[in-house]
DNA sequence: GGATTATTGTTCGGATCCAAACGATTGGAA
DNA sequence: TTCCAATCGTTTGGATCCGAACAATAATCC
């Protein structure tokens, strides 16, 4: 691993930093962590599952949303993902040129453009995910089952606080 | 708030689709949780704070680890930010010009270039951080003192986790 | 000491990423 | 029916973002 310096090291130089003013440093320390983590795995598994098929994070992430919802509207797809309508729109064409997805537009409204798996994107996705899960699952080993499920928790609060707007 | 499927249902969903094979789920639906969190968290600070003072969210964490440790080779604030050398070298660009950075090649070793704060650039942080701050004291204020530290001990065993190999 | 090896920051190509502007379409109000 | 506001997906411009290739420099080997 790099010579990254240890959450710890950067907590202690924070609080010199700023000692004088009135900061939550709790705070700072947990979203710091959150961050970090969030990257690390990320890291993780885009290296040891994605890159080696070739796949980004975020068109796995569009593969997976679409295979575990069958059928999208591409606006669902986008929130759901976590990204922007004009990322999807590039993103989708990526994955659309690898005839990984399908474009079905409505014929109730116009506007309207459903995204669908292919046949191969299905494929992918029943060889892919269960390699996905396990390296899930290692990344996860070292947390017994209270505290996984307590930060769980504890991060959907956060989304929801977060959210809240 | 977006019509984004709630983590329950996204879960309710992996399990019907996925019911057949044999999957780590609790896994899965921590590292969900955290991903959604982190996301919402940067997008809940970036809208609120970082764009209002024109900075992007890796911009704001270039500074930010600049400040907490004053000069630092490009090598280590790529490091210690999570971006690669190409990225921090066009971050880097960016800050450059808008004057809140500096550049200052080592005398010792000519490969090396040190990268400082300027007085803007402290300036800047310390009107923006304390109200970074406050937004990430709001976000964290859902959670009771026991969970948030039982929270940011789990993330760091993530980090630590992940990033060994 | 000369050749090899390692490391630094930069550059490059290609994919993401966003907000804003946009054309197309829809649905509601006058 | 005829505007008009709302919403869809796309395009645009600019900033990230990465891995790989690169030139310059430093360290090591023999």
């Amino acid at each position: 691993m790099p010579d990254q310096h240890s959450l710890a090291e950067v907590e202690r130089a924070t609080r010199e930093r700023v000692q004088h003013l009135p900061l939550d440093f709790t705070a700072s320390h947990a979203l710091l962590s959150l961050y970090r983590a969030a990257n690390a795995v990320r890291g993780r598994l885009t290296n040891s599952v994605l890159r080696p098929n070739d796949l980004t994070w975020t068109g796995f992430l569009v593969l997976w949303t679409l295979w575990i919802w069958d059928s999208m509207e591409t606006r669902e797809v986008a929130e759901s993902v976590g990204i922007s309508k004009g990322t999807l729109t590039g993103v989708s064409k990526t994955l659309l040129s690898r005839g990984l997805l399908e474009r079905i537009p409505s014929t109730v409204d116009r506007r309207l453009v459903n995204l669908k798996l292919s046949p191969e994107g299905v494929r992918l996705m029943e060889q892919i995910y269960p390699e996905f899960n396990k390296t899930e699952s290692t990344v996860v080993g070292d947390l017994d089952k209270v505290q996984l499920t307590s930060m769980t928790d504890a991060l959907r609060t956060l989304v929801e606080t977060s959210e809240r707007y």
